[in-house]
DNA sequence: GAGCGATTAATTTTT
DNA sequence: TTAATCGCTC
């Protein structure tokens, strides 16, 4: 009767029929997780359950559309298109735009990017006059980050005792402030970032009870995809959401929880039973994905960590291939490895491109595969790294249309109000940012009704045009007239080098993605929102441009291991492995670190169905120099026998006997005399000696007084005294060049010494003669 | 103020 | 290696 039910496993049929209540699946690497999920959703449709009333939560938009599409196979008409189906981020985002109002954001509210946000952190340290070494805006935007994952605002934090040791410790003593700054003026922009996704959503079911209950009833059953990677703000809403019902149905591997750094807990599947009474857990430990060899190597692998769900993955496939490490002299010839192997793959047993993915630690690792593969005309295709909305000409044209939709923004403004250049200067633009603060408004409220002058003011009318044109123009209108009117197309157009090209095109392709969402008919019975407002909160969230047809097209395949997570290859080259690059030096200190990075080797490991390469290079180019590394220690931790010694690929060059491969780093590398001390001493005594001899003594920077006015430069005379904002206090020794464009000889004293200033630039203050 | 070369600092993983 | 900032010139 349920045929879709047939192809299952007895363990993956009682997790699909099992209806009400709490339900927790432990789904080992390639058991047929995501069948699961979708047969179980399939199937709650097929039993009369409203798709309206089914809620399923993803970690990426590659997972939640590869679930969407299996659900329409499964069932063979529409009806999926009103399931709720989403990652985490975008279905908050989703339910956040038609509640925002209530929080006091603007509906259209804008979404900051990890870019936008470590900008905004900048200027905060900026302003107030904080060391950019010690606050990092990498470094206080993780932190900030991980507070709000951790449901902890910055009230919270700065009462927090144990979170201002640290700061205190680590000799920064504002980040309190810095955070309680940054979301105020997030809040101020009308801005989320991604925590902030989460994090309000929280905020909104706890602060409106009507909210909280009208989610509670609609979404009777809600299904979780990785519940491993939750962290405690998911958790926490996911609790309440699920609260009234409590039809949650949890999917994950403890063994594949590799996203600590963003705030996920490996507790949440831990502790999911005794959340709930009765909750019915099902693990699924049969693997379809991958050979015994493989299958073998992971279990010992993973079996290195202590805490774990005890489960035993098993499978039926073949024995197949040993499992082949390789160590090359450089990364450069692993590269030239791993293309070689991929070539004489397709010769040998017919694989073709697609079958094949190089899995890395670190995107900055892509650069000598690209190489390889190009010099021998494999095509490849690189996933994540910076995404086509990260670029800046991208970024540009989108804080426009950003601007446009919400003019709170002034982070935006910022970037766009004199690019393309309109002769609008930092001092002007710093006018309005300090008369805006004092009087409480936003900028654009500042200057929207005139500003005293007149480049701003044009400025302000042509964005005003803009909004005109939202009320009546399609998407795809207003963002070519805005390409068009603010001469950001055109600034590309003239310039004629190869790269002013490549952004030329960019923006082309942005308007032409415009036009394609624009132009997307409406589903039957769903009417899709096409405003400017809607297409710009869809690409905030999707950070791969999952291009079309992803299956057909015939390429390898390089990417992260984390991106890589939930997918497979026949063919998987597992690279870089060597210490402080895999395990990463960030992870050495703790033992938690390490064992996450055990589990992402692990997810590399079960990426692969058919065969297995470990590679790792003697030596590396990282930061422009050559440097050495040990082999990485989970190499040690495979049993030699799964190993296929013979095969090296390159056997003049690289020697991949385990004996050597393993530790002993003196045997195989004479080419690079130097042994590991000298080698990493002889830079670094190198480069302090350098800085020694030119130590100059830097001069105080001036500080201009508070009332800093500049006098107009044609009174300056020769013999006055003056102030330049820079410099500090000098005297004007001479002047030549002509009334035109005058040139002054101004002695600063010992700091700064004897200079000569154009006087049409620069800022000076005439303090008498 | 703006554009351009030169120096220098930085690299974990992603929604 | 590359992105970003610095500092110089017009």
């Amino acid at each position: 009767m349920y045929r879709y039910l047939d192809g299952l496993n007895e363990k993956q049929r009682e997790a699909v029929e099992h209806l009400d209540g709490p339900l927790m699946i432990v789904a080992g690497a390639g058991s047929g997780k995501t069948k699961v999920l979708t047969t179980r959703i399939a199937h709650l449709m097929k039993l009369g359950v409203d798709p309206f009333n089914i809620l399923a939560l993803t970690f990426t938009n590659k997972a939640a559309a590869e679930m969407k599409e299996r659900i329409e196979v499964a069932l063979g008409n529409s009806e999926a298109k009103n399931l709720f189906i989403g990652t985490f981020h975008s279905v908050f985002a989703r339910i956040l735009r038609n509640e925002a109002t209530k929080m006091g954001y603007p509906s259209n509210f804008t979404i900051y990017d990890t870019d936008d946000a470590k900008g905004i952190i900048k200027d905060i340290v900026k302003e107030r006059n904080l060391d950019d070494k010690i606050y990092k805006p990498a470094y206080v935007y993780n932190r900030i980050s991980a507070a709000k994952n951790s449901l902890i605002d910055a009230a919270a934090y700065r009462v927090d005792h144990h979170i201002q040791q640290e700061d205190q410790r680590s000799n920064r003593p504002q980040m309190a402030d810095i955070y309680e700054t940054y979301a105020f003026r997030c809040y101020r922009n009308g801005a989320m970032d991604f925590d902030d996704l989460l994090f309000k959503m929280y905020e909104l079911l706890q602060k409106f009870p009507e909210v909280l209950a009208k989610y509670q009833h609609r979404f009777k059953y809600i299904l979780i995809d990785e519940y491993q990677d939750t962290n405690t703000a998911q958790y926490a809403i996911i609790k309440m959401l699920g609260a009234v019902h409590e039809n949650i149905c949890v999917v994950g591997d403890d063994a594949q929880s590799i996203y600590s750094f963003r705030g996920a807990t490996v507790q949440n599947i831990l502790q999911f039973q005794t959340d709930y009474d009765d909750v019915k857990v099902v693990k699924l430990e049969q693997n379809y994905r991958s050979t015994q060899s493989i299958l073998n190597v992971a279990n010992n692998v993973i079996s290195n960590n202590a805490n774990q769900i005890p489960k035993e993955l098993w499978t039926q496939n073949n024995i197949g291939e040993k499992i082949v490490i390789v160590r090359t002299m450089t990364d450069n010839d692993e590269g030239k490895f791993v293309a070689d192997a991929i070539k004489e793959q397709q010769m040998r047993n017919h694989y073709t491109n697609k079958d094949f993915a190089i899995l890395y630690r670190t995107n900055a690792q892509s650069r000598s595969f690209e190489e390889s593969l190009r010099r021998m005309n494999i095509p490849y295709k690189l996933y994540g790294g910076t995404s086509f909305y990260q670029r800046k000409e991208v970024k540009d044209m989108l804080a426009y249309l950003r601007v446009v939709v919400n003019t709170r923004d002034e982070e935006n403004i910022k970037r766009i109000i004199n690019y393309p250049a309109r002769g609008i200067g930092k001092s002007s633009v710093d006018k309005v940012i300090v008369a805006a603060h004092e009087q409480q408004k936003t900028f654009w409220e500042m200057i929207e009704h005139g500003s005293g002058n007149g480049k701003i003011d044009d400025f302000v009318m042509m964005i005003k045009s803009f909004q005109v044109m939202l009320q009546t123009k399609n998407a795809y209108d207003v963002a070519f007239a805005i390409g068009k009117h603010s001469k950001l197309v055109l600034e590309h157009y003239n310039d004629k080098t190869v790269e002013g090209l490549a952004r030329y095109e960019n923006v082309q392709e942005l308007l032409n993605s415009i036009k394609e969402f624009t132009e997307t008919p409406d589903e039957e019975g769903e009417l899709l929102d096409k405003s400017l407002g809607s297409y710009l909160q869809q690409i905030s969230l999707q950070t791969d441009t999952q291009n079309e047809d992803e299956e057909s097209i015939d390429v390898v395949k390089l990417m992260t291991i984390h991106s890589a997570k939930g997918l497979e290859f026949p063919c998987v080259f597992s690279v870089g492995l060597e210490e402080t690059l895999f395990p990463s030096a960030m992870s050495l200190y703790d033992r938690e670190g390490l064992e996450e990075e055990r589990r992402l080797f692990y997810v590399s490991i079960t990426r692969a169905k058919e065969r297995l390469w470990i590679t790792y290079a003697n030596s590396r180019y990282r930061f422009g120099s050559l440097v050495q590394n040990d082999p990485s220690r989970f190499l040690k931790e495979i049993p030699p026998m799964y190993l296929d010694l013979a095969f090296t690929g390159m056997s003049n060059k690289a020697d991949t006997s385990v004996g050597s491969a393993f530790g002993n780093r003196g045997g195989g590398n004479a080419g690079y005399g130097a042994p590991k001390d000298g080698f990493d001493k002889v830079p670094s005594l190198k480069k302090l000696a350098d800085k020694l001899s030119s130590a100059k003594q830097a001069p105080a920077p001036h500080q201009p007084s508070s009332d800093f006015v500049a006098d107009d430069a044609a009174r300056i005379m020769k013999g006055h005294k003056v102030e330049h904002q820079k410099f500090g206090f000098g005297q004007v020794m001479n002047i030549e060049g002509g009334a035109a464009n005058p040139i002054a000889t101004i002695d600063f004293g010992a700091g700064h010494g004897v200079k000569k200033i154009m006087l049409n630039y620069a800022k000076l203050r005439i303090l008498g003669d």
